[in-house]
DNA sequence: TCCTTTAATTTACCCTGTAAACTTATATTG
DNA sequence: CAATATAAGTTTACAGGGTAAATTAAAGGA
């Protein structure tokens, strides 16, 4: 039905195909993922997905930024429903894992992937922006309310981090099994937050 | 010259083509770097590497194991060279966080690539192990010493996890632009250490 | 000397991503 | 309303990629 397409068509279309390689890429990997086969699972001709999309890259940024979104979008919720800067924090933190541990596969290709030229993806910035406005606010607010001492840009990476660090490698599947993740998680949260309380800053240490 | 290749000439090709490997891997990624592109590096024939690697990925594990094997060392040695837990715990965080900014690729290579059936390169688990040991074992030191409170093994978890991550997002450049990494690293390790003081241990919290 | 064995190369194949040519169906225009 | 232009979608074609199979060449044993 040439001479048409609608931007709502158009939009229909790259949600449905995005859908589908979220999917295939979860099961198999980006890399194993063939542009025949994506094209196969929409029942298109394998050309025609580049109508929608520069190229298989393109792709990947678009599966990734809807990632995005969908984690910025659990963290928010998880933000506003909370109310007081500690239960805020610990909301956050129970969502950005659940997300992780809800969609491995996206949070992998989210986090894990360092795509290049990941910046010419404007929908992918904007989102992972969003998610990490909502870490710095609940980290600003922990300080504000004279829970922990430090900036709250450097509070919310450290926690971040921790986060992050511990997640990869249980998803790597290279924890010790004599490692419950949850405990790592709960454990390193705890203490760094313990270790920012202002009676903890009093006597300090130093660090690599 | 046919009817020869000692054990030790075996050796020889596949740490020269590990060496070149390595540096090809660095520079363009592995998924970039082609079979005839390293033949070629090494002046030989596009199919002279397969006598020597079953394929590309047999590579890339050898290329890795390697990389665990210098990341040890330097965790042994740092860990060895310095006296009293404190220290040492000190040195074993500087070494690591060295060796992965000395050879980020190479660490990525590591610790970012889940590359699967990874357990089917003996060299490789045996490696990795030996890195593990020694950060459990700094971190046993601490407990020993009665610096810190807690599970040995879930301790050493603690710190890798929150170096790893905060090295991880480093690397794939995703840290906001005003945070020093080693700042950041540095706050982190302390102020798990000050969380799991015995003092600190006293009055807990929850967490995610 | 000739034959066997094996390192190394050459050739060949099938699979990728994607450019370019082609086909088809509508929307516009005379 | 017929002719044409234009854009959606398909088919074809191609330049690499990994690697199997066939081939070549060199060295030791008979």
């Amino acid at each position: 039905m040439p001479r048409a397409l609608s931007p709502a068509e158009v939009e229909a279309f790259r949600e449905r195909l995005c859908t589908a390689a979220e999917r295939l890429f979860a099961e198999h990997g980006p890399q194993a993922v063939t542009m025949r086969q994506l094209a196969v699972a929409l029942g298109v001709s394998p050309m025609t997905p580049y109508r929608y999309f520069r190229d298989k890259d393109d792709i990947l940024a678009a599966v990734r930024a809807s990632g995005f979104e969908r984690f910025a979008i659990a963290l928010e919720t998880a933000y506003r429903a909370a109310d007081g800067p500690r239960e805020r924090s610990l909301a956050v933190g129970r969502a950005y894992v659940g997300f992780a541990l809800k969609n491995p596969d996206a949070y992998r290709l989210m986090f894990d992937l360092s795509q290049p030229g990941e910046a010419d993806y404007p929908e992918l910035v904007a989102a992972s922006r969003r998610a990490r406005d909502i870490m710095a606010g609940q980290a600003a607010g922990l300080v504000e309310a004279g829970l922990i001492e430090g900036d709250p840009e450097l509070v919310s990476h450290m926690l971040w981090a921790a986060l992050h660090g511990g997640l990869v490698l249980q998803l790597a599947g290279k924890l010790s099994p004599a490692i419950d993740p949850s405990a790592l998680r709960r454990g390193t949260f705890e203490a760094i937050i313990r270790g920012l309380t202002p009676a903890a800053m009093a006597g300090r240490v130093q660090a690599p």
